[in-house]
DNA sequence: GGCTCCATGTAAGTTGTTACATGATTCA
DNA sequence: TGAATCATGTAACAACTTACATGGAGCC
C-alpha cells in the first residue's frame, strides 16, 4: 500500500536508482520502515510499468549499469491525490505484549531477562537518535520547510524510544514486585510495586 | 511468525473455537495488533495439521456448530520454546511520516489538516483506554501475577496514544510556524554556500 | 585470498487483506 | 423489513521475506 508512495516521495526532488532508494531508505525511512532491496525494484518495475515512473539506462564503464527512475507527471498526480488521502494509523504489532499475556511462574525469568534485553536495545536506538539530532537539528525553532519532515520523523523516534523505554522500566518493576495471589496480598501492600524508584526520561511525562 | 503463538498463547487457560478468539482478540491483543477472522481460521487449520492443536467439533440445535481447539503437549512445548526466545522490536511503519516527508508549500494545508485528524483519533482511543484501566486495574500496585501482562499490555497502549498525541501537537505547531526559507531564502542559500555539510556528513541524509 | 562495494535481479514461500458465501435466530 | 449475532469457511490477491545468483573493482 504504501511503500510505492514512500517511493513516490522519494524521486520528488530528483531522480534516483533503485540502489540508491535502497541506501536512502536505510538511513531515513528505514529506521522505522525497514524495507529491502528486492521489494524496492520489484516495485520500481510496477510503478513503471503502471506508469507512475519513467526509467532510464545510464551506462557505465568499470561498473555495473544504472537504471535511474524519475516521476511521471501521472506519478506526481497520484502522489499529490494521496497526500490527500486520510492516513491509516500504524498498526502496532509487539511481540512482547503477546508473550506477556502468557505470564506464568515457570516462564517468568525467561521474560524478564528479555525486558532487560529490549530496554538495553532501545536505550542504545535512542542514543543514536540524539546524537542524530544534535548533529543535524541543533536548533529545531528555525527550519526551513523543506526539512521539517524529516526533523519531524527522528523526533517521532526519540519520542517513542524513550516510551518504550520507560514502559520496559515499569514492566521489569512489575514483574519482579512480590505476587498478590493469595497467600502475600498482605506483604505486598507495603512494597508498591509500581511505584517504585525508576529513572525518568525528560520526556517520558505524562505518567 | 507471531500469530500462531498469538493462537497459542490464547489457548493457554481453556480452549476455544475459532469464533471465540475472535472475539477475544478484538478486545484485548487486537487494540494492538488486529487481525481479522479469516487469519484465524486458517492459522488454527495449520496449527491443527502440525499437531500443535487437537480440535473437536461440538454439535449445537438452533445454532451453527461450533469447532472447538485445545493445545496439544507439544503445542505447549512449541509456546514454550518461543517464549524463551529473543523479541523482535515491532516495526513501526508510520504513513504519516512518509507523507511528511514530501512537505511542500502546496501540499501543506492538507497535512495540517490530517494531522489534526490523528491527533482527535489518538484522543478518543486514549479515552478509550484509561476507561478500560480505571475499571479493570483501579489499583495496579495490588495484582495477581496473571494479570500482569494484560495490564502491561493496557499501559503500553496507554504511553503509546500520549506520546503520539503529544508528538502531533508538536508537529502540527512546527507546521503552522513562520516558514524560515521563503522569505529568508537569501540567507539560507549563503549558509549552505559557506558551510557545505555535505563533505564532512555522508552518510548523514539529514541535512 | 577473502572482504566489501557497486548494481541488478529471479524464484519460492509465507503472511495478510478483501471480497464473497451460507443460513438460522433474535431484536427493533 | 432490515440488521445484528452466531459460526464457519473459500478464493484471489497484495505485501513481505528468504534464499539464491552474477561479476568486476578495490582494499588489507
Amino acid at each position: 500500500m504504501a511503500l510505492s508512495h514512500a517511493i513516490l516521495v522519494s524521486l520528488v526532488d530528483r531522480p534516483h536508482s533503485g540502489y540508491d532508494l535502497a541506501k536512502r531508505f536505510d538511513q531515513t525511512v528505514g529506521f522505522f520502515w525497514p524495507v529491502s532491496h528486492q521489494q524496492i525494484y520489484q516495485e520500481l518495475h510496477k510503478l513503471a510499468r503502471v506508469g507512475w515512473l519513467r526509467s532510464q539506462m545510464v551506462e557505465q564503464s568499470e561498473r555495473p549499469n544504472r537504471i535511474v527512475y524519475e516521476l511521471t507527471d501521472d506519478g506526481r498526480h497520484a502522489l499529490d491525490a494521496w497526500l490527500a488521502e486520510p492516513t491509516d494509523p500504524p498498526s502496532f504489532k509487539e511481540e512482547m505484549l503477546v508473550k506477556l499475556f502468557a505470564l506464568a511462574p515457570g516462564n517468568q525469568p525467561a521474560l524478564l531477562a528479555e525486558l532487560e534485553r529490549r530496554r538495553a536495545m532501545h536505550v542504545a536506538r535512542l542514543a543514536r537518535y540524539e546524537s542524530i539530532m544534535a548533529e543535524h537539528y541543533p536548533e529545531p525553532a528555525r527550519l526551513q520547510a523543506r526539512r521539517r519532515g524529516r526533523y519531524l520523523g527522528l523526533r517521532m523516534g526519540i519520542l517513542n524510544e524513550r516510551t518504550t523505554i520507560a514502559w520496559c522500566e515499569e514492566a521489569i518493576a512489575c514483574l519482579h514486585a512480590a505476587p498478590a495471589d493469595a497467600a502475600d496480598a498482605a506483604e505486598v501492600a507495603s512494597t508498591t510495586a509500581l511505584a517504585s524508584p525508576r529513572a525518568r526520561t525528560p520526556d517520558a511525562r505524562h505518567d
